[in-house]
DNA sequence: CATATACGAAACTCAACAGTTTCGGATATC
DNA sequence: GATATCCGAAACTGTTGAGTTTCGTATATG
């Protein structure tokens, strides 16, 4: 799980005295520093506030981290991506069925609270460019990838115009809810969703009014 | 220019000893304020930071503004908003000509700064709501409000499919282009931009390729 | 059962920074 | 020219929070 301070233990020949370190701790502490990013910003958050939420000695953080940049870098790093397993996207025929599969509720609670996140970190990722790779591998890469694929699809069948961008239609409704939570401060609805589908995504795909 | 700490001075009665304010300086530290706030996010940049970078003390800074929320909110709220007067905005005959004139190299610089200005405060929104409303009022509004002006004569004209949602359209470049460089951490190329006209707003508006 | 490490809790150190005060000098009113 | 306010510079205060250490306890190896 933890993927960039793993086990401090060198290969092979150290037999390991004393009690062990639960590991089953891990994914709970870094759940908790997710939370406290999520409502507070990385500059708001405090260690100590991920110890209390993860109901875990701060000393106990700083045995697994070297730092809350490690911490924060893990936390991201380590976060449930969306579906990277394209067989088991939704395939319905036409695109837009596709795309509104994709925005059932729970996805949509998802992409809130990682936008919520992604708010947090912004402001460091001029400093930190790990931190920015990080987000990027696990919240704005495999959606645009499940997008993309999407797209090649509809495409292939025939269904979209041949000259279409991809890359560029593949962010349109990222790009736009990212705004609309981020800039304008408003919730993504399910009305603004299916709205941009029908109105923007589509449309700019060639693709008719059904 | 000073909007929300105007002059402590009250109405009419205070005849005033000593030596006076240089409000000429008001301008030189809300610009200060706005370049750190650019460079290093909002819980980056110090009050000595921008005295500094004003070459002004920090007591002169805290005789204007009582605080730093107080400073920033004032320096977001008296930024220049791009073109408001709508009979000053390009007008060529086609909605893609009218677009392309509104990415020329200074606006497009202009807008790159707004950027990362509301990079470094969008951890803030959910603290501070007079600062988001602020914010919003100065460089999110202002060009929603150019695009929807250009969108509308493109409708009026029948160029623009009559059912376009202008709502939705007028945001797609402003979310696309934030998108790209907050999180995906690239430059808005001219070539990006061009390409967004052509493979998104205009085929979302019904606009064939000329 | 001796030793070594992990645990949560809490006390601790140290640096950074918001905000205040002080200073010597400049500029205004009366 | 007396007084009041401004200025930039710099010293100062108080708080916050990152990171460390300590303590009593739990759990592992040998």
């Amino acid at each position: 799980m933890t993927l960039l301070e793993p086990t401090p233990a060198g290969p092979g020949l150290a037999p390991k005295l004393g009690r062990k370190r639960d590991h089953t701790r891990d994914p709970e502490i870094l759940d908790a520093a997710l939370d406290v990013l999520a409502e507070t910003g990385y500059d708001g958050m405090t260690i100590d506030m991920v110890a209390a939420k993860a109901k875990a000695g701060k000393a106990t953080l700083y045995r697994r981290w070297d730092s809350k940049a490690d911490l924060v870098l893990d936390a991201v790093a380590c976060m449930k991506p969306v579906e990277t397993d394209f067989s088991k996207l939704p395939n319905t025929g036409t695109l837009r069925g596709d795309l509104l599969a994709m925005i059932k509720t729970p996805n949509v609670q998802d992409a809130e609270k990682k936008l919520k996140i992604m708010a947090g970190i912004v402001s460091m990722i001029s400093r930190y460019p790990d931190l920015a790779e990080a987000a990027s591998a696990a919240m704005v890469e495999p959606r645009a990838a499940a997008n993309r694929f999407l797209m090649q699809r509809s495409k292939d069948r025939g269904e979209m115009r041949a000259d279409a961008d991809i890359e560029a239609l593949s962010m349109i409704s990222a790009s736009m809810v990212s705004y609309r939570v981020l800039m304008l401060r408003k919730t993504a609805t399910r009305e603004f969703l299916v709205n941009l589908i029908d109105q923007v995504v589509l449309p700019a795909a060639g693709i008719a009014r059904g």
